[in-house]
DNA sequence: GTCTATACAATGATAGAC
DNA sequence: GTCTATCATTGTATAGAC
């Protein structure tokens, strides 16, 4: 998979370690429960290390998110550039999302805290950036989409709200009964759903 | 609207002004960051007080926990109790979760916390009942609607997964963008796309 | 750059009076 | 039932050696 290069912290370095041991930590307890003590032993390090690198507890924390957001937002331009149908293009959207949650779902749980729950006395950090920029690539998609027909005339918010829904409904799945596998088969087979409609038809064009 | 009955606490107790206040900080704050001190401030009592009704920190975070989730279980089961077409009452659950959210977000935003977040130090609970209510309510409805050919035939699964999506969306849209109002004829309207599909038709039975 | 040892503030919880 | 006063513990952060 060659998927060395893309890893968003290297493990290397004591910073590094300290960086995979927070993020962890973090995950598991959340930010203010997490004690500097806790970090570092997992780390295996000691405190001024931690204090070296990132200058406080607020500080490693702020890093882990940046560095994260920097590399999904990455990752998430380089999906935009696809060809195919507009259905195709969003599913593939939609399963690279999928698989970016699936192999980082430790920091996903951490923005996804961050972005929906109280600040749990953690440094504010503008998180819904990445939000924005996946409601951006859904909601131009589907503006191309309908402008050429290819998908159905009407509200192009409520058409991105709908697979963004399909798509979210998926990882949050996985993220609150990590043993129910919807797998990104079951995301495709979701958003099918939304692509044809819950409710019966005759017939369709492109059927 | 006479929803003085239904309202989960009481405020006018010491009890019940602890439990409002208690809601508030964990809201704002989560709930590790949130010290008694501040709730007992808040609530105009002292130290004590809370021991005594709650006997722990612990003890009052469960109590919103237990009484808010069983507030909402009431509601949902009265909610499924409607008459009309499968696609009326999949929509009538669905705006009626939406404004039971509205009325109490402050703890759906708990709720979600610890659904989907990471514990925060908080005491274990159970709060993955009331979502396996939500979906076992939305997958009854949908199994009766395919079974009676008003909704179209395929997985029971992924159209529960569907509508539970664009229910889910909207909320957690105004949950991490409380200005943007998506309002009960937003959540509506995305779910008629996935009634009706994002793609387009040539005819459509019932339309 | 990384360690040992420590300073100092704030927390959850309780004892005992009324 | 509700208060005042207090305790033991634990937290973040730093000073200074190497």
């Amino acid at each position: 998979m060659d998927a060395e290069d893309s890893k968003p912290v290297a493990e290397e370095s004591v910073r590094g370690r300290l960086l995979v041991a927070a993020i962890a930590l973090f995950n598991r307890k959340g930010y203010a429960p997490t004690t500097v003590r806790e970090i570092v032993d997992a780390a295996g390090v000691t405190k001024p290390a931690l204090y070296y690198y990132f200058g406080s507890k607020e500080g490693i924390y702020l890093a882990i998110l940046q560095e994260s957001l920097a590399y999904f937002e990455g990752e998430l331009q380089v999906a935009m550039e696809t060809e195919g149908s507009l259905r195709e293009r969003l599913q593939r959207l939609a399963a690279k999302v999928y698989s970016l949650f699936r192999d980082h779902s430790e920091v996903v749980r951490l923005v996804h805290a961050v972005y929906y729950g109280p600040p749990q006395g953690a440094p504010a950090f503008n998180v819904h950036r990445l939000h924005e920029l996946l409601v951006e690539a859904i909601k131009r998609l589907v503006e191309r989409g309908i402008a050429s027909g290819e998908l159905r005339a009407g509200s192009v918010e409520d058409t991105t709200l709908a697979l963004l829904g399909a798509t979210n409904v998926c990882m949050e799945l996985e993220l609150a009964h990590p043993e129910m596998q919807v797998g990104e088969t079951g995301l495709r087979r979701v958003l099918d759903v939304v692509f044809d409609g819950a409710s019966p038809v005759v017939s369709r064009i492109g059927e």
